[in-house]
DNA sequence: TAGATTGTTAATCGATTAACAATC
DNA sequence: TAGATTGTTAATCGATTAACAATC
């Protein structure tokens, strides 16, 4: 019953073709076609009907795609139009930097729970942070969506020992460590020094890039 | 001349090896073999072999790879036995959380200069904040290998113009958009959206992960 | 020498690109 | 209708995996 599996290089791909119609959207433009679609964001315009038609027929033959329409298409695809439960486990430069972070739409991601080792208030009071001892239960009595990890290396997979069995349905890890977690929970890392030694990789061997 | 490029998959599982190997030699391991490593990173045995010759053959027929020895040429490939100098450009939640990011080396990666709309100081004074108008001459009499953007999307691209012709080796950009530069110069993004948009995808669809 | 494991070539698999019939 | 562009199948390309000779 199962579809074949959407591969990975296709799931990346979708958040740039909503981030572009999006941006396209905002200019005012109401249809574009899958050529021009291609100049825009550098895939191929046969890579870009391959992909939308793997989750359907968003286009219409001989005029294009309506703007609009598709990038709902898109979100509803990914999943954003429904609004997500967090918590960020870690307090530090990261897990800040996460809180704050205004890229996304915050109304669709309530931060419900800030976890550290060191309990207290931040931001004059308006962010309580909780002790990680504590984060168990809380997994318990809330439903919780998304875990961010925002602790050292070496905390990241017991946290996710905890995770396991509460419900929590996707880990957004940016600790420099592979984690498991048991259970149907997806996770997707952040590796920032991997992203920086890719980068350097390339500087020092620029034939390759 | 040039010998076949380097696929970017390689090149991304690189740093992956470099960190694998350092915690083995951390924990004083001596000797791997392509088999026990495969165990470890969830990468094939032959992958590995395959990935490491392109670089050159670091192993030991009947025998396997030494730990240091391997992960020390690894190193050497990406280019991590280097100093860099960079400047962070935008110092809102991100730049300043790459300003104190502890996990990779600082000695090999010198902040040389932090650049934000708003001049000033931070961190009691020990971090001087400059005016962005400075940077293109700060660009001009300093040898600045990495740049950091860490500005909102709309002034990634002017900053990149700014960039090209002065000697800069690489942009690591975090701003949500994609940017361009002339001349040889790398580009590596961090997409924040777009990692918790395919987070958020493989959570409403979990039959595709 | 025998066993183990690399380095490397060949086979397979999957993703991308090209082509074109369907159709708006 | 003619032109344009999708949706989809077929061809190509590249990356991964398998196999095995080389050799420590």
């Amino acid at each position: 019953m199962q579809k074949n599996k959407i591969s990975s290089a296709v799931v990346r791909r979708l958040p740039k073709y909503f981030r572009f119609l999006t941006n396209l959207e905002n200019e005012g433009v109401e249809k574009i076609s899958s050529k021009q679609l291609s100049e825009i964001t550098g895939f191929t315009a046969s890579q870009i009907r391959q992909d939308l038609n793997h989750f359907g027929g968003f286009g219409q033959q001989g005029y294009g795609y309506r703007v609009t329409e598709l990038k709902n298409s898109i979100a509803d695809i990914i999943g954003l139009n429904k609004e997500y439960n967090v918590v960020i486990v870690g307090f530090g430069r990261i897990g800040r930097a996460i809180y704050q972070y205004k890229g996304f739409d915050t109304k669709k991601f309530n931060v419900i729970g800030v976890f550290d080792l060191e309990e207290g208030t931040y931001d004059e009071g308006k962010i309580e942070i909780k002790s990680i001892d504590k984060l168990e239960s809380f997994l318990e009595k809330n439903d919780v969506d998304i875990v961010v990890l925002g602790v050292p290396k070496n905390e990241a997979q017991k946290i996710c020992d905890m995770i396991s069995g509460k419900n929590v349905k996707g880990i957004w890890n940016f600790a420099p460590t592979n984690v498991e977690v048991e259970g149907d929970v997806a996770i997707e890392n952040i590796h920032l020094s991997e992203s920086l030694y890719s980068l350097i990789f390339y500087m020092s061997n620029p034939e390759h890039y």
